[in-house]
DNA sequence: GTTTGTGAAGGATTTCACAGCA
DNA sequence: TGCTGTGAAATCCTTCACAAAC
């Protein structure tokens, strides 16, 4: 996918492909929720995914005990949880550094705010296009980024510059304290330990899915 | 992650991961051409990308012996052998269903022709969206769908509906003889063995890295 | 009867460590 | 000497299978 890119694993004690599949049970848990249902088995769930319920559960099992045997889950209980568990029960400010077409379509997407994730702030290290507004957000200046990741209480990084100031802008970032970043451009940057590192690839996921078809 | 979604191996023998892998050791070893470079070892390529050289060495094992003991590997001949493992050694055609504001800046990333994928073609399922040209593509009637995978020899369908048509969109197009999609729709559709799937989902990937933050 | 939670078993992946070659 | 390729060891992750709870 895109794919995932990351090697910071603050917890050895639950392991880190755990964590990643919390947020599709929450996922899911929230469609049932809409489609008016109380209770889910690991079997349902499991089904919804295409995975095994003996791995929902024992997922599930690093945090707690959630289920009712002979019953299942309690699909808002479980939700909750699980929300609180990731540290989604807040909001997370985030700001995007590049302010092209794809830092353009990324402040513009809709899907961020709904979830908590809302972006604050818009860098630029263009003069053209620093100072002008985009979706509500005025252009600052990379320069500012350190003071506005502070006043704002920024705490993760969308990064959609052009792949040779990527390194740059994920160094000041790191720089000005941020330990989570989204990383749109197409390298694998070098972070110290610490700071986590998604990548968002749609050409990465192609190439790997080539393989398969040959 | 984004992130990835899938779960069909067609080729047991070389674990997933490892293919999913391969294409970050393309990427490298393409930047450092560009730099001038003649020859690699697997240790440089395990600090690029902050894993370790006995998993570079081990993953290129399962498909050949590349390297000269000493020296380390002649990147152009690895990356042409790699290009060619994962069937990036020609083009591949591909089509973008939903020509909303998504689908409309997937059909505008310019990262997807220098690597070989060719968007051919665009579908909606709105008639005032339909017969409009965007991006040099003429829009088309998701009913066409499989006339024109047929004609146009698509094999990879991306997909940039709605949450709420997401699913038969994906439908339509395993009917249609794809078998690779790429989805940014947020949520983890059901398809049969054979396809493959991988999700572009932001939001997914900010829900995860917040834990280690939280 | 149904479904959870979980030790134990099994399988997969990563790392080690070193023989072998340039 | 320097670095690959690779069996063996170690670690990590998934699945099994069943006692316990509803």
């Amino acid at each position: 996918m895109s794919t995932t890119n990351n090697s910071y694993n603050s917890d050895p004690l639950v392991p880190e492909v755990v964590i990643q599949r919390l947020p599709l049970y929450v996922r899911v848990l929230t469609q049932f929720t809409n489609a008016g249902e109380d209770v889910i088995s690991s079997e349902q769930l499991g089904s919804m995914l295409q995975m095994t319920p003996a791995q929902i559960r024992k997922d599930l099992s690093y945090f707690g005990r959630f289920g009712k045997q002979g019953r299942g889950y309690d699909i808002a209980m479980l939700e909750g949880q699980l929300r609180a568990i990731l540290g989604l029960d807040r909001t997370w400010n985030a700001a995007v550094i590049g302010m092209g077409r794809l830092g353009r379509a990324v402040v513009s997407y809709p899907g961020f705010a709904p979830e908590g994730f809302n972006i604050l702030a818009a860098f630029d290290s263009n003069d053209d296009i620093v100072g002008k507004t985009i979706s509500d957000l005025k252009v600052e200046s990379i320069s500012r980024l350190t003071k506005s990741v502070k006043e704002l209480e920024i705490k993760i990084g969308i990064v959609t510059v052009p792949i040779d100031q990527a390194q740059g802008v994920i160094d000041a970032l790191v720089e000005a304290g941020i330990r989570s970043i989204l990383n749109y451009a197409p390298l694998s940057p070098q972070v110290p330990d610490g700071v986590i590192v998604r990548g968002i690839d749609p050409v990465l996921s192609l190439q790997s899915m080539t393989y398969y078809i040959r």
